[in-house]
DNA sequence: CTACGGATTTTCT
DNA sequence: GAAAATCCGTAGT
């Protein structure tokens, strides 16, 4: 798994490298992993879409003021998860949010957590929506509030080295964003090239 | 293919 | 009391 110095940098230096890397959550004797795709970096302090920024420390943020390498999990519009990777040092609150994933291992407990079938029984539309955003690969690898604050060095949820392959990556402007002025337009989302589980093209 | 609105509840003001 | 780092189904082109 990726060191703690992996995440003791800055969140856009952080969300680059993620990209390739491979997602792992260990439940129940099973494995589910997979790769991840597209990343969203987010700055802290001066970054008005963070849920951070100006040093707001609030119950649900404080896992984002702790050390590195430990997971930010937060409940949004009333029914949905998003993933987060905490960055830099203590004291300094910047998270990597985890925007899409490729599935790899668990296919089957994936097609279960989503749409509760068997893989093989997946429509076309189904297995393109299978992981192809925040929310959805949350429920796909079954990740809730209990895993917030998780470490990520440890054995339950990490992040793994993935594949050596060479990939291509394309930087956008963040998703979902509206409210935060002049920082809704950074391009501080980045996703791999052609990759069909990409959110947002 | 795109556009739109409803769902549903935690979180913060 | 309002907003939210989203998703899904339906209707229209």
């Amino acid at each position: 798994m990726l060191s703690r110095e992996f995440y003791n940098r800055d969140a856009l230096l952080v969300a680059k490298e993620l990209l390739g890397k491979v997602l792992v959550h260990e439940l129940f004797g099973q494995k589910i992993s997979a790769k991840i795709v597209e990343t969203e970096a987010y700055m802290g302090i001066i970054d008005k879409a963070a849920h951070s920024y100006g040093g707001r420390r609030t119950q649900r943020v404080e896992v984002m003021y702790g050390g590195p390498g430990f997971s930010y999990v937060y409940f949004i519009y009333g029914m949905h998860y998003c993933f987060n990777v905490v960055t830099r040092e203590e004291g300094t609150p910047q998270a990597v949010l985890i925007r899409a994933v490729e599935p790899i291992e668990g296919l089957e407990i994936i097609a279960k957590n989503r749409f509760g079938k068997e893989y093989s029984q997946l429509s076309k539309s189904n297995l393109r929506n299978l992981t192809n955003g925040p929310g959805k690969l949350c429920q796909a690898l079954a990740i809730d509030r209990s895993l917030n604050g998780e470490d990520l060095c440890g054995k339950k949820l990490y992040v793994q080295e993935g594949e050596s392959d060479k990939i291509s990556i394309v930087s956008a402007k963040r998703v979902g964003i509206d409210y935060a002025e002049e920082a809704k337009d950074y391009p501080w989302r980045f996703y791999i090239k052609d990759n069909i589980y990409v959110s947002v093209k």
